[in-house]
DNA sequence: CGCGACGTTGATTTGCCTCAACGATTGTGG
DNA sequence: CCACAATCGTTGAGGCAAATCAACGTCGCG
């Protein structure tokens, strides 16, 4: 059975307005897949092709540093997208990694296609326009707290922002997410339990 | 005398096609300014209206710390966008300050202007979508090299990509925007000479 | 000339990492 | 359904990269 590419539609409506022979033109390119846990979506060195909307489920992107450590630069969970846009815009292999933290369902459409749909659907590029912005938007705020936050402080930010989120990855992720170790992690935790 | 805003059409033509009645519009559009070196285009607590396109010279984006440090998230020099892009989204105050560092020429435009452009030329749209996703594929760079590289590594790297921007702007801005302190980024350079 | 802005250098401190050992929990094959 | 391994989190000791603080040199400019 298709997974159900509705949440799609709404994200896409909250944008921009789209009529039924337009839905139908998205649900014939938009590809829906079921990543199994811990599958990739995409690997260090591949070109990213596509650009992925997570309709359940939640992914991670990351790369390997030179001292063997995964490093997470990004989380995907509902209504978010995710890509590695360096790589789709160059057609330059990737540095980082796509995989599935949960089993995960998502809408994909490689980039030659998205770009056909853009000339029958232009305000498809409005849309894309704005989820751009305010991704990059976020990343800028993310610049900022990784600047002028101690861990300590972007762990509490972050347990403050997202408190569902704490309890959905496990920690070591979460750590490497914010930029630290999982034992410095553990350590904070145990501080504000000693409250 | 009005700046010549050509660049910017230079610019724009890299990725979308331009008539000169389009042309024409977004001259009408779009304003011109010279800020003098140290003068602000924006300040925190106020809400970013404008989109600006660095016709000439360099700007800083940065934030003051709760310990009351001037932190650089971002330069603009010819060819690029600045704006607080979370604020300018959201109509809400912004954390951050926009100061030229040397004598500057931009052409601005408000948001709400801008809007009614792509109302006029749809095209535009994808010049911002384009525009938009490489600056965030340039900030997801910005986080991979954060976390992956030392403070060191980070300047060596800058100083290899940017090697004119080294002498352009004060060493203490620098060290702000790549993450550490002016003795720090002293201490790098000193270590180099004695090679 | 004298002041302020910027860069340098050294001594000391600190936030976080590394490494190592050890529980707890989960999952998997016999 | 149990045994054992793998995975994940915790705790502590020791170490290091970079911050902080303070003093001083230098240049450009009113």
């Amino acid at each position: 059975m298709q997974n159900d590419i509705s949440p799609l539609f709404a994200h896409i409506r909250r944008f921009v307005a789209l009529d039924p022979a337009e839905e139908q033109l998205l649900s014939d390119h938009f590809q829906c897949r079921t990543i199994p846990r811990k599958a990739f979506l995409l690997k260090q060195g591949e070109i990213c092709h596509n650009y992925c909307f997570v309709l359940k489920g939640c992914l991670r992107m990351y790369l390997n540093t030179d001292k063997g450590v995964e490093q997470i630069t990004h989380f995907g969970i509902e209504n978010w997208w995710i890509a590695d846009y360096m790589s789709l815009m160059q057609s330059s292999p990737s540095d980082f990694n796509i995989q599935a933290v949960e089993e995960s369902e998502i809408a994909c459409i490689d980039s030659q296609t998205l770009e056909s749909v853009f000339v029958r659907i232009p305000k498809l590029e409005r849309y894309f326009r704005i989820v751009t912005q305010r991704a990059y938007g976020a990343s800028l705020m993310r610049i900022k707290y990784i600047y002028t936050f101690s861990g300590e402080e972007r762990f509490r930010h972050f347990e403050r922002s997202f408190p569902e989120f704490i309890q959905r990855v496990p920690q070591y992720m979460l750590a490497s997410y914010l930029g630290f170790t999982p034992e410095f992690l553990s350590k904070i935790r145990s501080k504000k339990e000693a409250r």
